[in-house]
DNA sequence: GTGTAGGCTGCGAGCCGACAA
DNA sequence: TTGTCGGCTCGCAGCCTACAC
């Protein structure tokens, strides 16, 4: 979709005429900051480990369709493949603004030092932060009644310095997008009390990317000071309801073919990654894969952390434990790692975090204390009421009035307790309230107690 | 997309919420309609043949990409396999109402007389001529100055009569698409001279369509006399330009795996038929093709007759001799019947017709007067100035003032003659011709001939 | 600090016949 | 018969502030 003949019409050359791509590269810190925060690519020319399986997610979760059991299997595909990059180029949907990167991968059964190295590398760089905003657009931001409110801060940072000496300041922002069009708004600072908003320009923008309330915009300003600006969406339906070229059989049939092809003649194969799709990376940095699964012992009961991206494009680390180890598919895919730990999350309120997870995701911390001997839980344990599997305790100090919540989790009908933070609470305070709990009967519900 | 709120919103039950298809069936009028009048599906239950060539043509038509080198071959997989139609279902894309069908088909090695019987029904069964008009939209009927002019035939053809003692005699419209949306027009009889126009709501069509002059607009009346309505886009780019979920290679590979699977399975196996994608239908019925292939005796120089889809969604024959016969595809499909014809057809003019075709698509007319002897053209014949290799001339009997349109093609540097239309030319009359044009020198040029 | 609503205004969507092909 | 244009008008897109949380 061009947006049509207006002031705000993209005033680059258009180029949407091609078939896979685009002419101009695009550029890579706005893709990122569209992809997301936990989102990179491994370094072309490295080693990296491909799961057929998690690319068959994928496939699955942009047809909102599971796989079917017309689907073969693929018995000489084994379930992870060791590839050289060859290739990385990232592309954006022309319609939805859609970030996705494609790569070129050849399997192999021997590698050299330098590729090895250089997956490496990808565990080490950290990309620069770069100066950006991320607002969700509220329904005021979405209807046609008026413009977009910036946040101040976003504005004071991102945007070029109003002249507050105008009545009222404003000046007129140029921003580019993926596609490299350009759209023009007008930046004023006025209202009671004062803010910043977009007014002119911006419904074009809004109705140009067919935005709702509840998708985000994003601003970055790249090293040449100019603006560039991003859109991702809410997770509303996949944008790929139904393909209407293939069946979602074939798809899932074409990605372990095209894998087992290439596996089989060591011959190079192309795949899409899609990141906002599907919620775990199938192409993995072979380092990465390699430090999880040999430097990790993993056990039942087992304490980590995982990375997990903010409403606001940050990130933020929440705990969990190990509960079970098994094979996610144990009939297509017997003894794989994609997926194969099942977990449990300390927050359970956040809700929807996923039950299972890979090796190389999560960061293992040290218990500091308790570690439950396996079996650990049981997998259907009934609820007894008025005694929940998990609660949350809020303790306040008397003296700083800092507080600190521990989770009461039962197990096999005994209370175990993990600190939220583990740099808050200290392992004496822990001991105690161990101590304390042990003492005392069953504890349920909310409470707040004081040590 | 859905329209948003207003008069001309849909008014049915929004179905666009599940994943691959319609909970309410597609009306399979309208949906024929919308595919043209060339496209017949065969009846469920019968027996077809399938070739993988033409599906994988389909997804690269789609894709806007040729096959690359990369796909493999599948040598196990035949150019064509008979299969039983277990399931066809009719959908339209939600977003740009495309239309196609899904398809379940089963290899079978051998079959009863029932699919058999049913596959030749096929042929016979001639869908009875329904009520209905298509328009290709103008600049005036998109742009958003004003309504939609109706063709005068057509309003008074489909259209509820009008009470023309009313001043302007106008009156409210509603019809329903693929997806069962009611759009509300205002259908009014106005204008010096008097003309039929739609005018409000026709603006919120077009938008929530996002149609563009060029592209057509069909109404048809249903057997409750209720009106339906459909569009047909003008063949602009491809609408998947590039799907971001899978790569063009796994598509072809997931078409042709999906195939040999099944193939050597026996198991069903499920393809999209889109009709308006790809210039040939990749699903036959059997009776049709062995028809075809038994019935008719293929020869250089054979003239035939094809069906093709004209402007205004109507069928015209158009005559072509065929020229050789030889693989479309050399390397992956040897000895392949799909599309191994190739042709020249009569009139240059209409310009875009393809080079090549398979046998069942035409229909071989005994040639009245002359057959040439391979070979017939040499592939790359430069043109002489002056002197082209085909024209045509317009001849007029004296006495009725009929007239009769000869084709002249210059082959191996001898004129040979062809008539547009059998029926009118009689064998005498071009014996006579042949004559003339024999003992006269080169012709070339537009002329009138007497005879 | 920021989301939403009411008020006001000007532009363009959309209805009309004229006219020409 | 029907495509396009100039003219006219009214609805709503879009800019503003007020106010609430």
């Amino acid at each position: 979709m061009k947006a049509t003949a207006s002031s705000a019409a993209p005033s680059a050359a258009p180029n949407g005429s091609d078939g896979t791509g685009e002419k101009r590269t695009i550029n890579a810190e706005l893709w990122h900051a569209c992809a997301g925060p936990l989102v990179s690519l491994p370094p072309v020319g490295s080693l990296v480990v491909y799961f057929p399986q998690g690319h068959s997610e994928q496939v699955a979760a942009s047809m909102q369709k599971d796989i079917d059991v017309h689907v073969p299997n693929y018995p000489n595909l084994p379930s992870k493949l060791i590839c050289l990059l060859h290739n990385v180029t990232l592309h954006a949907d022309s319609e939805t603004d859609e970030v996705y990167a494609q790569m070129t991968l050849q399997p192999v059964s021997t590698y050299d030092k330098e590729a090895l190295q250089l997956s490496e590398l990808a565990l080490r760089q950290t990309r620069p932060p770069m100066e950006f905003f991320c607002k969700t657009l509220t329904a005021s931001d979405t209807s046609t009644h008026g413009g977009f409110s910036v946040p101040r801060r976003a504005a004071e940072k991102i945007f070029p310095p109003l002249d507050y000496s105008m009545q009222p300041p404003a000046q007129e922002l140029q921003a580019r997008d993926l596609h490299d069009n350009t759209w023009t708004f007008r930046h004023i600072y006025r209202g009671q009390p004062k803010r910043h908003l977009l007014t002119t320009g911006w419904s074009l923008f809004v109705s140009g990317k067919r935005l709702i309330a509840g998708d985000s915009v994003l601003f970055i300003r790249d090293e040449k000071q100019q603006l560039l600006l991003g859109i991702r969406r809410a997770n509303r339906q996949p944008t790929n309801i139904s393909s209407s070229v293939l069946s979602s059989d074939s798809m899932h049939i074409g990605v372990l073919a095209a894998a087992a092809h290439a596996a089989a003649n060591h011959s190079p194969f192309t795949v899409f990654y899609n990141p906002r799709a599907s919620p775990s990376e199938f192409v993995v940095p072979f380092a990465k894969y390699q430090k999880a699964v040999y430097g990790n012992q993993i056990s039942l009961g087992m304490r980590f952390r995982m990375l997990f991206e903010t409403e606001e494009s940050g990130t933020r680390r929440y705990m969990g434990t190990i509960t079970g180890v098994s094979d996610l598919d144990p009939v297509r895919w017997k003894n794989s790692q994609w997926r194969n730990l099942q977990v449990g999350w300390d927050e359970s309120a956040a809700g929807e975090r996923r039950n299972r997870v890979s090796i190389w995701e999560i960061e293992p911390v040290a218990a500091p204390f308790f570690i439950c001997p396996p079996p650990f839980f049981r997998t259907k344990r009934p609820r007894l009421p008025g005694m929940p599997g998990t609660c949350v305790l809020r303790f306040q100090r008397p003296n700083t009035y800092a507080s600190y919540e521990v989770i009461i989790v039962t197990i096999n009908s005994k209370p175990v307790i993990y600190s939220v933070d583990m740099k808050l609470v200290s392992f004496h305070l822990l001991i105690k309230l161990h101590t304390y709990l042990c003492s005392s009967s069953y504890y349920c519900g909310k409470a707040c107690g004081l040590i």
